[in-house]
DNA sequence: GAACCGTGCGGGAGCGCTCCCACACCTCGC
DNA sequence: GCGAGGTGTGGGAGCGCTCCCGCACGGTTC
């Protein structure tokens, strides 16, 4: 019952259970190509026998290098960073690496603290979100060696890889979407324009409007991308635009809310494109339009792109790799019959 | 600028330049109470001179252990999921361990990898989640004598330490808040009651309705527990309740939407409580009273009942610990005015 | 038959650290 | 003045593994 005390086998029981040396084992194990095909038979007969698992800890110790790659995050509760660290999961485990989850917690010494943990560890690499633009807290990993990829930040390309998303793209075509609609008289509700991601939606979405003259946009800045300042926005507005473009479907789902509440029937009287294709566009009362971001994706090249980086070493570029969003049609822009 | 090749300070190095041996550099790092002052304090200057960082990897492999646990889940992204990673995030952090993320993605295969990954490892325990309610899978683990903690689902006590929320308690508090509030007729949506957690909550609502003789309880199944089996159960609803209960908060914002709908009015009509406190539950027309479930406690003790078996190992007992959840009154069973 | 070569295997050092033990030195007490 | 006891430090083996070599053996070739 209790085997709690069961000594895991070594190398070396192997390697006496199959009559061979430890060498031979470990050529078994690494260099399969070196070693007799009958020897190599017995070696995995041992090897099943005391069912043997190797200890990568011990291997990396001599070879130097480990086989763990740090997720650092600011909050794995929010989704975006979620399905960032779903498909950092799903690379590793393909290419056999474990991930170490960190949780920044958004506090820059905690941050650093996880930092510090890497460096002890050794680990080959880091994707990072970091909490700040501020790239001098990222030196403690680079100075020592660990190479890194950030995750929805950019970084000048001599430093090192990145990933995001090309949000200048994602708010053109949510704009375009709504000009294609037939809507002229749009409006922008964004967040704060400091959110590079906010200022660079809104960006795409002048870049749309400028291929139509008879088209005018109009700004207004949510001091918070929430549901209760979408709901706020709305009630305030005084013309009502024929598009609106929320930089976020928290946003979007308030403004739809009040918009409804004012006997605003959407889309007839107003359509509605949201950002970020979040659980709730799809659940409100007329469901979203929204913009979808490939965000596994991201996570996944990252920490390909981060292996790519630790294997290849000389021949390895850096590149900032940049993923279109896509448009997912739902009820708020499409006429309930019909085209 | 190319310092990539710079070799990290050993224990070696530190010494030398303390001027004392390999075994006074360790002895200051673990056990400063056997070193004089003066010399431990040479040894900390070399330390900071080098930025030496010990390496746990070789220490683990001398001492036996390693310093990592693995968090097993089905999906990072589900919330009640990542609130635990956080939580276990949280006090693995606190504790100098690091969390090796592993998401089993619903396959039991992977679940299957991960395991033997973490026996690789040497991972001091295991925080899991397993994807089927057979313990057999899990043996992997226990047989190799890696501790593990379950999380969210029961584990006969000989075998290890549980967390999980006392599903039955957040039944009953749901129901009784229904009947405080004066509701009689009282309905619960349920999931498919296979599902432990709903057999669970649903056992709960019948004890609070037993304590009073003049109120009734009906239920209803839904195919699957989103909001959209909501909406179509209110839209079949022939005689109305005065209170429902739903099992979940998918369910809870689907029903409300076909309530709404019909014209009913919540609370005045009809009182509702959901299940889990889920972002959705706070941004629906109306807010919804909801059961909430402390999940990042879970995480977090799931994590320190991991250590202390590793750590107390035979003083250690087993425990099933069991969380209760709380109510979050909101608007849908709070009069407009007045309490 | 000697020289050579290729293949297959084993010896053993060493990765960075811990920790047991021995040793040097100092202070007391008698 | 000598042993006992205490304190502080160092030597060195060994954790499990990899990988560089070097050796043995059998087969070619001239």
């Amino acid at each position: 019952m209790d085997d709690i005390s069961v000594r895991p086998a070594r190398i070396q029981d192997v390697a006496a259970a199959a009559g061979v040396s430890v060498s031979t084992v470990s050529n078994v194990l690494n260099r399969p190509e070196r070693v007799n095909a009958r020897t190599a038979a017995r070696v995995r007969d041992a090897v099943a026998a005391l069912d043997y698992v190797p200890h990568p800890g011990a291997a990396g110790l001599r070879t130097g290098h480990s086989s763990s790659i740090g997720l650092v995050l600011p909050d794995v509760t929010n989704t975006f960073y979620s399905r960032i660290a779903r498909g950092a999961a799903d690379a590793a485990y393909d290419h056999g690496y474990s991930l170490v989850l960190c949780h920044s917690a958004d506090a820059p010494e905690r941050e650093q603290g996880y930092f510090t943990m890497l460096v002890e560890q050794r680990a080959v690499g880091a994707v990072v979100v970091p909490l700040s633009a501020d790239p001098t807290r990222l030196s403690r990993l680079r100075e020592r060696g660990i190479p890194l990829v950030l995750a929805d930040r950019a970084m000048s390309a001599e430093d090192g890889c990145s990933v995001s998303v090309d949000d200048m793209a994602g708010g053109r075509i949510a704009v375009q979407h709504l000009l294609e609609r037939g809507a002229r008289d749009l409006l922008v509700v964004n967040g704060e324009r400091t959110i590079r991601q906010c200022a660079d939606r809104h960006q795409g979405a002048r870049q749309a409007v400028r291929s139509r003259r008879e088209a005018r946009l109009e700004q207004v800045v949510a001091k918070e991308m929430t549901v209760a300042y979408g709901l706020e926005i709305a009630r305030r507005l005084d013309d009502l635009p024929d598009g609106v473009f929320c930089t976020n479907d928290f946003l979007a789902a308030g403004l739809c809310r009040g918009l409804a509440e004012r006997g605003v029937r959407i889309p007839d009287d107003v359509q509605v494109v949201g950002y970020g294709d979040l659980d709730i566009a799809s659940f409100v009362g007329t469901p979203l339009s929204t913009v979808h971001q490939p965000v596994e994706d991201l996570g996944r090249a990252a920490v390909e792109m981060l292996l790519d980086e630790v294997e290849a070493r000389a021949e390895h570029a850096h590149e900032a790799r940049v993923f279109a969003p896509g448009l997912v049609v739902r009820d708020s822009t499409r006429p309930a019959s019909g085209g």
